[in-house]
This record gives C-alpha cells, sequence and structure tokens, in this order.
DNA sequence: GTCTATATTCAGATAGAC
DNA sequence: GTCTATCTGAATATAGAC
C-alpha cells in the first residue's frame, strides 16, 4: 500500500538519523535502504528538512499533551512527577528514533522552527519545575535549586532512548520507570 | 605567536561544533570565525577528522586519569561517588566545548575510533558502577539494578555541559556539585 | 603563515519518460 | 510510484605564489 511505503520511508529515515545524525544522514542513505531511487523519495516529503520537521513536532506535541493532562490531574506534586517520568518512559519506549530526535535533532531545524521548539520546550520544564516548586512548598521535596532539580530530574532519563534504540538491550519499561521513580522521588525527598 | 593561533583554532572550532554539531560545521565556517582562509586552517591539522580526534580523545584521557586516581584512593563507596561528580562537574565547567564531544561529538568518529571510544567508556562506566555495587553491597546504597542506577547517576549530570557553554547562565559550579550530590545520594541513599 | 586558485567529490533537488 | 539523467551548490582538500 501507499502509506505503508510512506510509513516505511519515515522508520527507516528516523533511525538512520538516530544513528548517523541528520547531517550526517543523505538521502541516498535512505534510498538505499529502502531500495529505491532518490528522487521516490521526494514522492514522501518536498525536501529533507520536512522529515525533521513533520516528526519532531508531532512526538514534541504528543509529549506535551501528556505533561498537560498530569498538570491538570489532581494528585500531589509526588504523585504528578511520577507520572511524568513514567510518561517519559514508556513514549521513549515505544518510540525511541522519534525521542532522539528531541534530545539531538532539533539542533538542525532550520532558524524559526528552531525558536518555536526551544520556545515550546522552555515552557514545559517550566511546567515541570512548577510541580516541584509546589512539592517543596509542600514540604514534599527537599529545598534544592527548582531549576537545577529539574534539569537533574529530566536529564536522569535522557539515556533511555539510546538505550531502548539498542537491539541487544532488553530493559523491561515497567521495571525501569519503577527504580527510575525510586531515584527520582528518594534524591528529590526529605 | 604560532601556538596561540592554533589555540585559538581548536577553542574556535569546538565552540562551532557544540553549536552546529560536527557535520554542521564546515571548515569555511571555521575559517570565517578565524577571519582567515579556509587553506590556513590546514597548518593546524591535516584534515577536519583531526580536530575531532585529538580534541576528543585528550578530554577523555583526562577524565578517565581523573576517575582511576579516586578509585584507586580511600574512600567509602558513597564518597567515591561524590568525588566522581565533583570531578564531572569541576571539568564540564572548565572545558564545555571538550565535554560536548564525549556526549554527542563521538558519534562522527570513523569507524576505529569510534570503537575504541565506546570501548573505552564502557569499560568507565563499569568502573563507576563497581563502586555503586560497593555501595549496595556495604549497605550504603539501596539495591537497584546497577547498570540502571549508574547510567541514572552520569546522565543526571550530562546537561551541565550545555549550560555551561550558554553565556547567558551562570551557575556556581561549587554550589552545582553540592546539590548534584545531595540529589544523587539521597536518590541512591537507603 | 597567509593568500589565490582549483581539483574532486558529494549533497539536495528536479525534469521527464515509463 | 518508479526509474534515468542531470543541474546546482557546497564541502574537503591541495598546489603553488608571496
Amino acid at each position: 500500500m501507499a502509506t505503508d511505503r510512506r510509513l516505511q520511508f519515515f522508520e527507516e529515515s528516523l533511525q538512520l538519523i538516530h544513528h548517523q545524525g541528520y547531517k550526517g544522514t543523505t538521502m541516498r542513505d535512505i534510498a538505499t535502504k529502502l531500495k529505491c531511487d532518490v528522487a521516490n523519495l521526494y514522492n514522501f516529503v518536498k525536501s529533507k528538512e520536512e522529515i525533521l520537521d513533520i516528526s519532531l513536532f508531532r512526538i514534541n506535541e504528543e509529549f506535551h499533551d501528556g505533561i498537560d493532562a498530569i498538570i491538570e490531574s489532581k494528585h500531589t506534586p509526588v504523585g504528578k512527577l511520577r507520572l511524568i517520568t513514567q510518561l517519559y518512559v514508556r513514549l521513549t519506549h515505544e518510540k525511541p528514533y522519534e525521542i532522539s530526535l528531541l534530545v539531538n535533532g532539533w539542533r538542525h531545524l532550520s532558524h524559526q522552527k528552531k525558536k518555536k521548539f526551544l520556545a515550546e520546550r522552555t515552557a514545559y520544564e517550566k511546567k515541570v519545575q512548577r510541580v516541584i516548586q509546589e512539592g517543596m512548598d509542600a514540604g514534599e521535596m527537599k529545598a534544592l535549586d527548582p531549576v537545577l532539580a529539574t534539569n537533574m530530574v529530566l536529564s536522569a532519563m535522557r539515556w533511555l532512548f539510546d538505550s531502548f534504540a539498542d537491539q541487544k538491550s532488553d530493559w523491561n519499561p515497567v521495571e525501569v520507570e519503577r527504580q527510575i521513580n525510586e531515584f527520582v522521588v528518594s534524591g528529590l525527598g526529605v
């Protein structure tokens, strides 16, 4: 089917981009993987840039929608933080190559798109920061610098996409999530 | 002086590589920054690849030597882990653009060099893992998966190079290190 | 160490036939 | 949707004069 081919095009592209980087992946590399000619690829996107744009902003929106749902929920700050790490682990397990774009690929967006991405990223980091700040105010978490604490929590999970993308690793995502939460919650806990 | 120019060449190169990526940085970009012609750059290195090779393996060795000194010291596992995070924060503060290579740039090493780098990195992650394992065995740290715990601890600091490289941020590295240790030690603590 | 060429290769993208 | 052929620009690197 036509859309199957399109789907395969995006899948193979993102895998190559993860392993070789965006600039290190050529349209020829992708065509070779799909066993077709370079010209074919332009049936699916009108430029190489579109592969990055479309994939990156789609996963970005999915992640941010998830965070918003959690923040609007009725949970304690610690409970919300648990759900946020759970969301991140689940998304990363399901779509490691997409998450790879949020970690590394974004640097190669065009100037305007990069500005948009970074503004959104900052806004969502602030939302997580607010959860942590509330936890500190409520005495549920120890008083660290909230910016620093937010960076540590989010960064502590930023190796997962690489590990989930790797065929040789076979973490159980539920167990990973449980242990990450134990680390993060007691790391911030009073 | 001649070596000044060479030093400046490496500094500007690494800054550009940090911001634009290795493949995204051209010899032309570097020449423009140095206000000289592209041909000049080949006075300092015989290829673009050498910029990466030389800088990356130099900082790698510095980091690994530091870890070895800590591991051979007479400290408890928690004490050693503290010193390792302290070393990482200090190095990252002093040389954010070099650390950027260890986090991202390594992917663009040639096949053989990449193999060598990854083998060394794995070996040193195992050394840190052994410290954490000893902490768990001694009852100083809670029983998490040691591989997972090691990844979380190291990954939790992996945003610092980006922040230290950024002119707008002005973290106090000593205070950063203190808070990271509080997070990490109580994150792993029983 | 610095420049002015210039060789060579490779990348993204398009035209047009089937 | 697929191919062949091709354009255009850009990138690494070198030769050789000053």
